[in-house]
DNA sequence: CCCAAATCAAGAATTATTCTCAAATTGCAC
DNA sequence: GTGCAATTTGAGAATAATTCTTGATTTGGG
């Protein structure tokens, strides 16, 4: 992320870091941060979590049904680009190994022309331990 | 889609399918609608559209940047499940093949035991005529 | 044609988001 | 450290988006 280092983006940050498997709308952070006491404004919030989004710090969902704009932490090992794909049920990102996110974008080049973005996609389903244990869809 | 037909939901379908390869916000919608004195009022569109989304005639984008939903009418030949491919640029949704759609979901099952959602699902990038083109960004 | 159930619309109410601008903070140069 | 220009912040106003309420209208089966 571009710009100078404050406490404000940190204290963002660290609010999504301590709930890695949830996803928040902005307005969700803003209010948990101000009611902790954080020394932080709602406009704040509202400007610098679109700006961690465009740096790849967090990624973005819309709810599968509704209209929200969810937000949450990506913490990634691995440097190169891959996809993601999103638990409904328990909220955890996972990551595409990078080689089956590499055949992927090639076979979709191949077969359409299509140079797919890994970066902006997430790909939604049910992860094994939810299938297994069943339960209620959350997003 | 269940319940009564009415007119306001084949408007609103119409209005779509005059623009199969753009994206709208709901409100969008009722103004380009209202404006063309279209006998529909706006808390209607917004209680039409995430229905008419939830049955698959309209599927739901969150822009890249910034925080607004589109929608978008899907025209599927197709009857089984497959992904679908947005161009960021031209806008066009592209279906991926149900064999190649299936190949994606089965290894996602075997490798992570993770089962995709088609229908909530969308891939991102730029379709081959774009890319040959060149062009802005429009998602 | 009748009626109950479903749907609609106007606009009020609420909620979400953006904007404004003075004050505070940051980090570089010295 | 100190000074300073550029950046960032936050309070709250302004705006925009969405939901809700309620009485009127429409729908489709009988």
């Amino acid at each position: 992320m571009s710009g100078y280092n404050t406490e404000q983006k940190k204290l963002i940050i660290d609010f999504f870091s301590e709930n890695p498997e949830r996803s928040f709308t902005i307005d969700q952070v803003a209010a948990a941060l101000c009611e902790r006491g954080a020394p932080i404004g709602k406009s704040t919030v509202y400007r610098l979590i679109p700006r961690l989004t465009e740096c790849g710090m967090l990624k973005k969902f819309s709810e599968v049904s509704g209209r929200k704009n969810l937000y949450q932490i990506v913490i990634c090992e691995h440097r190169c680009e891959h996809f993601h794909m999103k638990c409904k049920i328990c909220g955890k990102l996972f990551h595409m190994d990078c080689a089956i996110s590499a055949a992927l974008t090639e076979k979709l080049l191949a077969e359409y022309g299509f140079s797919a973005d890994k970066e902006n996609t997430v790909i939604f389903g049910v992860c094994l331990d939810c299938r297994s244990r069943g339960g209620e869809q959350s997003l």
